[in-house]
This record gives C-alpha cells, sequence and structure tokens, in this order.
RNA sequence: GGCCCCAUCGUCUAGCGGUUAGGACAUCGGCCUCUCACGCCGGUAACGCGGGUUCGAUUCCCGCUGGGGUCGCCA
C-alpha cells in the first residue's frame, strides 16, 4: 500500500519554520515510499484566514522545493482542497454522530459559559473549568443558535500507538464534551481534520508534537463515526533557544525570511530535516539523499532549540558544495540579489567565472551578491577606508608599471599572472604584499576579496590593466 | 493545577549492555597566506540525581528532579 500524506496548513499569515519541518517529513516520506503528497487548506476559521496567506504558503513550498500531488491548483480526486468549500460534507457528518447519540446540540451561549468559568475562577483560581453537560441529555431541539458537541466517554481510556513516541494512553476522565461545530455552522478543527483525513484516504499523520493532546479526541471521533483511524507520527518540538515555544519573538520563523537572507532552500530543508532525524554523523544533504535516507526508525523524540549559528553553517555549506549548489543554479539563485544592488544585466559568461571564487566565502546569496559586485561595474565602488589605508601615491604609480609588465601575457591566468608578478616584484625590489594590497583596492575597490590573480583572470586582460592604470585617480587627497 | 510527553558537550545529535562516549555548529589555540575567507591540525566541553536488574549500565525498570506540550465556539 502507497502510504497518503497531507499537510495542512491554516492560511492565516506566512509558512512557519515549523510548518516548513512537518510538510517536509510528510513529504520525504512520501517521495520515499512512492506514496502521494496531498495538501489541504484549513480555512474553517474565516476571521483569520485570507487568500493572500494561502498563496504565500503556496510559494513558499514552492521555493522551497516541496510540491504536491493533490490540493490548491492541482486538484485532485478528493477535492475540494479547501474546508471553507466541504461544509456540506461536514454537516452530514455532524448530523449522523448526533443522530447516532455520538454528539449532541448544545444550546449554552458562550457567554453563560465565560460567566461560569469567571465564577470558577473567582472561587478557586487552579481549578480547571469542564463543561458542565448542560445541554448533555436534552431531547427537545428547538430552533435556536447552539453549537454541537462530542459526548465524550467518562470511563475508561483511549489510546493510539505513535509510530515516534510508541503508546500513548489518555484516560477518558482527562476528556470533555469538545465542541465540534461552533454557532455559525463551521466546523472546529478535530472535526474537520477527523472527516477529511478519513475521507482524503490519508495513512498516516505526520505533525508536530503539539497536537498530541487531541489526538484522543480526534480517535473517538473516527470511532463515533464507525471509521478506522490512520496511524499517527508525532515530531518533537522545535523550540526557541531558550526553550519556549519557537515564535517571532525569538528568531526568524518565516520562510520567506531565509528567501530573503540569501539562504538556498535546501539548506533550509536540510537544517530543519536534523531536528528530531539524523543519519549517522552526516549532516549536510541534498534533498535527494534526504528522500533517499529518510526513514523512521532514527526519528527521535526530544525537542530541539532553535540555532541560527547553526542554520547559517548549513546555509554556507551548501553554497559552498558544487554538488549540492551547482555553478548554474547559484547564478540564477544570486541573479535577484545583484539585481537588488542596481546590477541588472550581468554578462553570463563573467558570472559563471567569478562564482567559484567567491562561493567559499559567501555565506549567503546576499553576501555573495555583494562580493560580486566590482566585477560588474566600471568602475568598481571604492571603499574609502580600503583606498585611505592602502593606496598611497606611490603604489598606485607602481600599479601603472604593474600593468604594463603584465601587459600581453599568455595564457592570461591565475597561475601565469602570478609568477609574472612575483618575477616583477622580486626584480623591482618590493615585497608581493606591498604590491597585492594596493592592487586589490585598484581592482576591486576592496580591502577584502578572492585571490588577486583570480581576480585578474576572472576579469579579463582589458579591464584589469585599465583598472590598474586608473590607480592614480583614486590616491586619497 | 489535571492529563500527556521528554532527558548525552552551550546547541543539533551518534550510541540501540562492555566505546579512550563519536560527529557537526559555536568557542579557544596553531598552521596555510597577496587580503578576507576556505582548508588543515589541536584544545576546552556531556551521559541530571537516587534506587534497582546484571558479571557489567549512558543504554533496561522504578522513583525523584528538571524541561516541554496541552487543557478555546484557534489550528
Amino acid at each position: 500500500m502507497k502510504p497518503r500524506l497531507r499537510f495542512a496548513p491554516s492560511p492565516s499569515g506566512y509558512l512557519h519554520i515549523g510548518g516548513a519541518r512537518t510538510a517536509l517529513f510528510n513529504w520525504l516520506w512520501a517521495r520515499s515510499q512512492g506514496g502521494v503528497f496531498v495538501l489541504r487548506v484549513e480555512d474553517t476559521d474565516q476571521e483569520r484566514s485570507s487568500l493572500d496567506s494561502v498563496r504565500a504558503i503556496l510559494d513558499a513550498f514552492r521555493w522551497l522545493g516541496i510540491d504536491w500531488d493533490e490540493g490548491p491548483e492541482v486538484g485532485g480526486p478528493h477535492a475540494p482542497y479547501f474546508q471553507s468549500e466541504r461544509k456540506a460534507i461536514y454537516r452530514e457528518h455532524t448530523e449522523r454522530m448526533i443522530s447516532s447519540g455520538h454528539a449532541y446540540r448544545c444550546y449554552c451561549t458562550k457567554e453563560e459559559l465565560d460567566r461560569q468559568r469567571e465564577e470558577l475562577k473567582a472561587r478557586n483560581p487552579k481549578a480547571q473549568f469542564v463543561y458542565p453537560g448542560t445541554c448533555r441529555n436534552r431531547t427537545d431541539q428547538p430552533d435556536l443558535p447552539h453549537v454541537v458537541r462530542f459526548k465524550s466517554p467518562r470511563e475508561g481510556s483511549t489510546d493510539f500507538n505513535d509510530k515516534v513516541f510508541g503508546p500513548i494512553t489518555t484516560p477518558n476522565s482527562a476528556q470533555q464534551d469538545f465542541v465540534l461545530v461552533r454557532t455559525d455552522g463551521y466546523p472546529l478543527y478535530n472535526l474537520a481534520a477527523t472527516i477529511d483525513d478519513h475521507l482524503m484516504d490519508i495513512s498516516l499523520v505526520v505533525r508536530g508534537r503539539d497536537h498530541i493532546g487531541n489526538t484522543p479526541q480526534q480517535v473517538l471521533i473516527y470511532r463515533a463515526l464507525g471509521w478506522e483511524a490512520p496511524e499517527f507520527a508525532h515530531l518533537p518540538m522545535m523550540l526557541s533557544p531558550k526553550g519556549e515555544k519557537l515564535s517571532k519573538r525569538h528568531a526568524a520563523v518565516s520562510v520567506d525570511e531565509y528567501k530573503e537572507r540569501g539562504y538556498p532552500p535546501a539548506a533550509v530543508l536540510n537544517y530543519i530535516v536534523r531536528f528530531g532525524w539524523s543519519s549517522g554523523d552526516q549532516e549536510i544533504f541534498g534533498l535527494d539523499e534526504l528522500v533517499k535516507l529518510f526513514s523512521w526508525d532514527h526519528v527521535n523524540k526530544s525537542d530541539g532549540k532553535f540555532d541560527e549559528k547553526k542554520f547559517a553553517d548549513v546555509a554556507f555549506e551548501h553554497l559552498k558544495r558544487p554538488e549540492l549548489t551547482s555553478l548554474p543554479t547559484y547564478a540564477k539563485n544570486v541573479q535577484p540579489f545583484l539585481a537588488q544592488r542596481g546590477i541588472t544585466s550581468t554578462d553570463p559568461d563573467l558570472l559563471l567565472a567569478a562564482i567559484p571564487g567567491v562561493r567559499e566565502r559567501a555565506r549567503t546569496y546576499r553576501d555573495a551578491a555583494s562580493d560580486l559586485d566590482f566585477y560588474f561595474r566600471e568602475p568598481p565602488e571604492v571603499d574609502p577606508k580600503a583606498r585611505e589605508k592602502l593606496l598611497s601615491k606611490e603604489a598606485a604609480a607602481r600599479m601603472v608599471e604593474l600593468a604594463s609588465a603584465l601587459e600581453g601575457t599568455k595564457p592570461w591566468d591565475a597561475a601565469t599572472l602570478e609568477a609574472k608578478a612575483r618575477t616583477w616584484c622580486e626584480a623591482q625590489g618590493v615585497a608581493i604584499k606591498d604590491v597585492a594590497q594596493p592592487a586589490r583596492v585598484a581592482l576591486t575597490g576592496r580591502s577584502a576579496s578572492p585571490p588577486l590573480f583570480e581576480v585578474m583572470a576572472v576579469l579579463g586582460e582589458p579591464r584589469s590593466l585599465d583598472r590598474l592604470r586608473r590607480a592614480p585617480a583614486l590616491v586619497p587627497g
């Protein structure tokens, strides 16, 4: 049996990094097993849901490289995939539960209940309010606003076997008659998710550990409806560096933010998959590799804390390795960041030639764009501090001589240029260092850059000589 | 507070009864060097505590402690 997995975001904002991780585990298992990955939009809360959020979330998935077989835009045999369009389905099954005595209409108003809650709190601040069951055995059906509640068993326990955590038992005494359908007729999460997971034939529900507590409620609903529950796999949580629930107070939690920082998408996936999953000592994985290696055997149970530094390092690692970020991919992805700097038309050959020297020092695509900047401006922007410190009048004059010495070098490559420059320095009686640094300022406008002769090789002869010869014009004062 | 869950370096983790407890990030030294990096070499650093079980516990069991989640007409 090919597994059917799903991720069910509620479109009330951006794609959260924790949500991305949950989706990833679902996706990985579906892909590794030749199963199906479904995206379902849980937009039953009309107040908070928006189409903009749907779009933002889908875009984030596209950027990450997580595709879906059924869901928004692609449709599928279990459509519709927006819960707001499935109200009739929920109503039908709710009626069925009411008829069979598993659920009942409750006419207590929110105000009444809130008042009771307050009263209890006043009497005993530590006590937990539970719905007193006022309407539990009510037999009339007045035509008044009402919610629908589940008639929870009071005795016994509800168990399920979690793929990660093992058997979990919850006493039914901890359960109350939870609400299934709101006054406005919209189903609540537990009802809608249960019905959809069944109707969409989901075989394994993978979600965050924060959902472990409503799994028993869902199991109860499956039983009430006469259905067999799917398997469940709960994932340990990603917590803030302080160990609290991860929110934007502690870190960047929107996937978009990492895109804007210039992290490669595969690195984002790589970092978040390592929360709760490992494969021996390996730290860096490409997406294809992840699909091959993923298994539930190595998913662990303990929560993890988010670490920006490690994350940044994973991003860097992906950028450094050509087997993870190919040259064309690198060029394509750095382009938008160059554009942000006003560099909109780049000579593709120059870009491809320049990347190898930059990729081992740029930690993000954004940094890479900054490092690449000087290749595409004539003249390059000059850092005043670098000029001040490294470009004396004498040094600049020497640049002009250096240009002449290097003119006509064949082949114009880093090794030949370096050999020639070193010989020249020796003849002039100057240290290579005292030539290289001023030359760097003349060629790149900066005090730090890829190795000088590589820069010259990439830049080509005419541009390199031009820049060297313009050095005297850069001398401060 | 009730219920559920978790517990190896600061952080992510490997370990599935016998290991000098391994790797990665971070951190601290050093090397390389035309700058900045990359890279390389090395250091500091962990099995929460107490009972069992066992010839032997980081590993299995119990308790404690600590941490987290959840208790909505949110999802």
